[in-house]
DNA sequence: TTGCATTAGATGCGTGTGCATGTATGGTCT
DNA sequence: AGACCATACATGCACACGCATCTAATGCAA
């Protein structure tokens, strides 16, 4: 049986590490390489699992949106020209979504930033909010 | 030193709860008792530190939103009928909040429902989105 | 007192999100 | 084949968010 109280403190400190790393995050991102988080964990999933194409909704799940969030997702990366979207002649529904090398360029440029900023905050001692 | 993919690894894991646990608590707030997650956290805050009155930057630290989210926030949970806004004396830039009967009642209903989904969800094995 | 920087909170604006739905295709059952 | 439901992604819509800015009040200094 686990207290209550236990439980509430624990998401409470999930919470705050949550605001305090995701804002840091995206500030330092979208500064220094004009991608949001979204954008970014896309690509770097993408750069790790390094398969020549991906669906829509399995892009949805590694990086916890709605279907309808990452289809604009990939809208976007796609606009920016950092995925392409593929006709998928085994399932003509369905696209695949593959990086491009600009893509995959932006996100070796950003990766340091991404890690840097880890390293910063997701053990830092949290003090101060995000924005103010 | 920290080695980078642990951090990542760290980070996804956050990521991953984070969102299992939030969008399942806005499902069950908003279908059992009509308030976001923003809305019962605030009120939950504001009903544990039992003061008669906050400011709204005090507010916003508390759920990590920003003065503006914060700001709105307060006028939907006065629109509500959930808190007060009051003059303040002596500062008249600034707002008290302060929680009506019919925010404590709210809050009162719906603490039941946070703390399941808590105990459900915060740290069992996470094997399925949210949404799909 | 006057002038100016600072602070508290409200608000215009753009954007990203989820939900509900739309469109097209696929699969199944008769 | 035809009817029907399921699946994959796109899109209309409402809404909450952050940023920039605005207003009003405060504090401080000349």
């Amino acid at each position: 049986m686990v207290r209550s109280v236990e439980l509430v403190d624990e998401w409470r400190e999930l919470l705050k590490r949550h605001a305090a790393v995701s804002c840091a995050l995206e500030r330092a991102l979208q500064d220094g390489h004009g991608l949001g988080m979204s954008e970014f964990e896309l690509l770097d999933r993408m750069v790790e699992l390094d398969r020549p194409k991906y669906r829509v909704q399995e892009l949805a799940d590694a990086v916890h949106l709605s279907q309808s969030a990452s289809s604009r997702l990939v809208a976007r990366l796609e606009r920016a020209g950092l995925v392409t979207r593929l006709m998928c002649d085994q399932d003509r529904r369905g696209i695949f979504v593959a990086l491009t090398e600009e893509g995959r360029r932006r996100q070796t440029e950003a990766m340091p930033t991404h890690r840097a900023v880890l390293e910063q905050t997701l053990r830092a001692p949290l003090t101060s909010r995000c924005s103010g």
